[in-house]
DNA sequence: ATTTAATTGTTAGCATACAAACTAATTTGC
DNA sequence: GCAAATTAGTTTGTATGCTAACAATTAAAT
């Protein structure tokens, strides 16, 4: 199985060390960085987080990742949102601070439980949203790019499972 | 394409809250969170590092990126070991700073380039570097263990190509 | 009903990650 | 030979992301 060369044009120009090409390491003693999966997802996430910055700088993917969420269900408590985008307390909190910060949702105390604050998108983060999601979807295209119709179906299939 | 919203096994499930015709959104182009590559790779990111740290409580995978690659190639300097582990200069610099201070690499100016820093592992370095190599792999293993033998040879392909 | 447990949000600490501004040393371009 | 560009490393600031400890509130248990 002839793996294809698709070399990368930002490749690393520094001298290759080692023409020790090994794959499969049963045996465990050779650790090859560049094929440890959690390397390669760091590069990826790497130049995803790059794209998403190009065409959105306004706010962060977390940062729009709790707004989009907040702008499609009205409003949540900030735990529930942390979970809804998969952050933990500590997290989601600094995320609502700065986007608290610039206006962009408001926080009130739930009477009926006095531990929650609901969290809801304010006008001008409701029209942040607007402008930018299509360009949100454009950052998920860019970074699937290097893949054809076909292959990305699969991969996002597979990466689903590895959640 | 039926959008099932299977997802979400941790639920608080308090509000009703359904994705609403109103709110935002004015070009009916509708975001769904959980679609997003970006998203899906912060999870399975997130998922990696847990696993990671509990196989590998000793370094971080930074650390140990940086220090399998000193172990590899003997010595490097700072900048050069941060192009090889995909870390800009602000980042390998706390890394280093962390090894170096665990005593698990040294470094020493470059007389021939005072710029330089030339960054060796110790010998703590190295024997921790053999003691974790195979939990290392087992991290990868694990990683991927909801994949097929088949699919992780796919998705490890596809994978790259976005990198 | 009082103790216990669970949930919500906060705070502190550590570790990536990147941008930008900076110093110092080296290489280049003329 | 020397100014200019480049490279190496540092520092600061902002933003995730995790753990752990904590207070306040609510729910559950006996």
């Amino acid at each position: 199985m002839p793996k294809a060369q698709s070399k990368t044009p930002h490749k690393a120009d520094h001298d290759n060390h080692q023409p020790d090409s090994d794959v499969s390491n049963l045996t465990g003693d050779l650790y090859v960085l560049e094929d440890q999966v959690g390397f390669i997802l760091r590069g990826v996430s790497q130049r995803h987080l790059s794209i998403f910055s190009r065409l959105i700088p306004d706010v962060t993917p977390t940062q729009f990742s709790a707004l989009s969420q907040l702008c499609r269900l009205g409003q949540a408590s900030q735990n529930e949102l942390g979970r809804l985008t998969a952050m933990d307390a500590a997290t989601i909190k600094g995320v609502v601070d700065r986007l608290k910060l610039r206006e962009l949702i408001s926080s009130e105390p739930l009477s009926s439980d006095l531990r929650r604050l609901i969290l809801k998108p304010t006008a001008a983060g409701r029209q942040l949203y607007d402008e930018v999601v299509s360009s949100a979807h454009a950052v998920t295209t860019e970074t699937l790019e290097p893949l054809s119709h076909k292959e990305k179906e699969v991969f996002l299939g597979l990466l689903k499972k590895l959640t």
